[in-house]
DNA sequence: AAATTCTCCTGAAGGC
DNA sequence: TGCCTTCAGGAGAATT
């Protein structure tokens, strides 16, 4: 399931076979994503060079002449370079053709959307009220604090609105947590400057390890050439259900927390 | 306003 | 072996 490392590493892939290069052709075999695929796609992109392939928390930005494409890969989307002449299976719902060249999009759950913007795609609505990249520079525990501040919410819930910081899942919010020792429920307005540090320098650890080991694949990521990654190997808690703490032996529990899996040490997470 | 619930979908996994 | 049920989850929309 494609989270920001996922995506990043998507975008690394795909990026130098598309920036520069004119699409040729669109073919969009299924239109019923998450919104609809907009039909006059073919008509948008053709003819036009992508002069850059961006990233906006997990959606990705191709950005034409004029206008560009936004993709996001829900739960189950994959974005992959195969030639031209590959025959399209099941779940290949979208090509975006460059000559002899294909950007493929996969998508079995069809969580994933494609969406038209007539301007610069980073200006899309969609884009408006995420929150900062945890991987930039300025992204500090002051900005969770502050965000925290009269909220009773769960920290892990407050941690993966995108609103608060963008990027983070379910994955990486469990693994975030158990690194920084704190508890997933504890609520938002309880943590101190010193916590929001450690959780925000966390955060910015896992996301940064993940990405360097090609994202995590938990059923069938690969990356732009389909290629697998192999974060799920470092996996401290997610799912590691009645498995022992790493650090202390204690049995991992599972809870549910906003419908989401939650997994953690209560000896040491508090 | 903040928090919770609902919704989309299908493959995988478990039970019998 | 095969059919059934349950579960997983990103995130916008709807509801409380």
């Amino acid at each position: 399931m494609p989270e920001l490392p996922e995506v990043e590493t998507t975008r690394q892939g795909i990026a130098p076979h598309l920036t520069g290069h004119t699409v040729t052709a669109v073919v969009v075999r299924e239109q019923r994503l998450r919104w609809p695929v907009p039909r006059e796609l073919e008509a948008h992109l053709v003819g036009q060079p992508i002069v850059e392939v961006d990233r906006r928390g997990k959606y990705l930005l191709l950005k034409a002449s004029r206008g560009g494409l936004l993709v996001h890969l829900g739960m189950s989307g994959r974005l992959q370079i195969v030639g031209a002449d590959t025959p399209a299976q099941r779940h290949d719902h979208v090509d975006i053709l460059f000559g002899e060249r294909c950007l493929r999009f996969t998508d079995p759950r069809r969580f994933g959307a494609l969406l038209w913007s007539e301007s610069d795609p980073s200006h899309h609505p969609l884009l408006r009220h995420l929150g900062p990249e945890p991987l930039e520079e300025d992204f500090h525990g002051s900005h969770l604090h502050q965000e925290a501040q009269g909220r009773r919410l769960a920290i892990k819930q407050l941690l993966m609105d995108n609103r608060t910081v963008v990027g983070v899942g379910n994955i990486y919010a469990n693994e975030a947590l158990f690194r920084a020792g704190l508890h997933p429920r504890r609520p938002a307005s309880t943590l101190t400057p010193g916590e929001w540090d450690r959780l925000a320098a966390m955060v910015r650890t896992v996301l940064l390890e993940a990405l360097s080991q090609g994202g995590t694949t938990l059923r069938d990521f690969v990356d732009g050439h389909g290629k697998a990654g192999y974060f799920q190997q470092s996996l401290q808690v997610y799912g590691r259900n009645h498995q022992p703490c790493l650090h202390c032996g204690e049995a991992i529990q599972l809870c549910r927390l906003g419908q989401r899996a939650t997994y953690f040490c209560s000896r040491c997470q508090l």
